[in-house]
DNA sequence: ATTCAATATTTGTATAGACATCTATTTGTC
DNA sequence: GACAAATAGATGTCTATACAAATATTGAAT
């Protein structure tokens, strides 16, 4: 583990947070396993509590961990495995049949994760999910409305994008959804960019 | 200003953190503008500058304001345009790298329409329509949970699927993947042209 | 052995203080 | 007035402490 100093431009906490980063990515902390506690790891770096707090609040907001009060902190899983039904056999991906559709948003809004919504998206029932209804239409006849439910955690800042668009652009795809996935993975590299 | 109470449920810095996020979206404050100094609304709220530092921490996470050391800290002007920005810009990684996103079915029903959704659609109460979940997700992890009501009568060719067997194969058009990316380009078109 | 209550562990929240860093303003000197 | 230094104002970081809340573990009673 890289020792953590004090003197250079980079703050301890963001120090400490590239540590557990490299950690994690080297395969130090598996998926699904918890890594030491707080404590621990505020007396492994020297530092306080808070100071690891801040560090792995990065992570969460990163993705990479996961946070359970009163449990501990566990890598966050990247392979999921779905639990479906035994009768749905018919899941397949479907052919697209191109029509001349647009779509327009009702409403966004972030509420906790109801119990269905969180069986599915593989969250804790009470986490915050974007909900996000779509009115699907074709040929300037609405089909479909459809209502979308996000893990919030792992599309951070959509809603604001929402809001904030919704008085300009009402038409918004959903593409633009796995760009923030993306965003949130990547986050190392804009940074880098950005800089 | 709402007072914020230590009571209930709800943390302290999440109350004030909605009462400022509140405040700017009543226009309060409008883009641009200063909003208080963290000692000034420690002070105002009654509480710890750290706490308004939290608060204040989510709506920079949301990007709804701007935060410069030694200035201040400001409502977001441009957020339509740095949210444009940056997603086009990860539009096209996205499909450098082609990471497309999958979708699943999860199950498929034909049922009467609520009123919501009947109002939506312009249909009257009790209409069929059909009910489609589905689940998406990208790099393998679920993202998004969605129910689509499509209106049983506009979308034939998915009825006529849908009743000669119970269990859904093709024959749905899946509008969204390709549709997605032709309406992310007409955004960007338009920001463009706004321009 | 099971169950239930008490205890311990672990993360969450809030407070307080000290100093650093960056920016803007004022002041002093020329 | 122009310029530089000193000062003040504002956010950033780190430490320390004390509880609260959620979870896990222990242990005794049955």
């Amino acid at each position: 583990m890289a020792d953590i100093k004090q003197e250079p431009g980079i703050a301890v906490w963001r120090q400490i947070s590239q540590a557990l980063h490299q950690d994690i990515s080297a395969g130090g902390y598996k998926p699904g396993e918890k890594i030491p506690t707080e404590a621990i790891l505020s007396e492994r770096f020297g530092v306080n509590r808070h100071t690891v707090r801040r560090a792995i609040s990065v992570l969460v907001e990163q993705g990479l961990v996961r946070v359970e009060q009163g449990r501990g902190t566990f890598v966050a899983e990247d392979v999921v495995e779905f639990v479906v039904g035994e009768r749905t056999r018919f899941t397949e991906l479907l052919a697209a049949q191109k029509r001349t559709p647009g779509t327009q948003l009702i409403r966004a809004m972030e509420i906790p994760a109801g119990e269905l919504v969180a069986e599915n998206l593989k969250l804790r029932a009470g986490t915050k999910v974007i909900l996000i209804e779509r009115l699907g239409e074709a040929d300037g006849r609405p089909v479909s409305i459809g209502s979308h439910y996000f893990s919030a955690r792992r599309v951070p800042g959509l809603i604001a994008a929402f809001e904030k668009r919704k008085s300009i652009t009402k038409a918004l795809s959903d593409i633009h959804i796995s760009d923030y996935i993306r965003l949130s993975t990547r986050v190392r590299s804009r940074r880098a960019t950005a800089e």
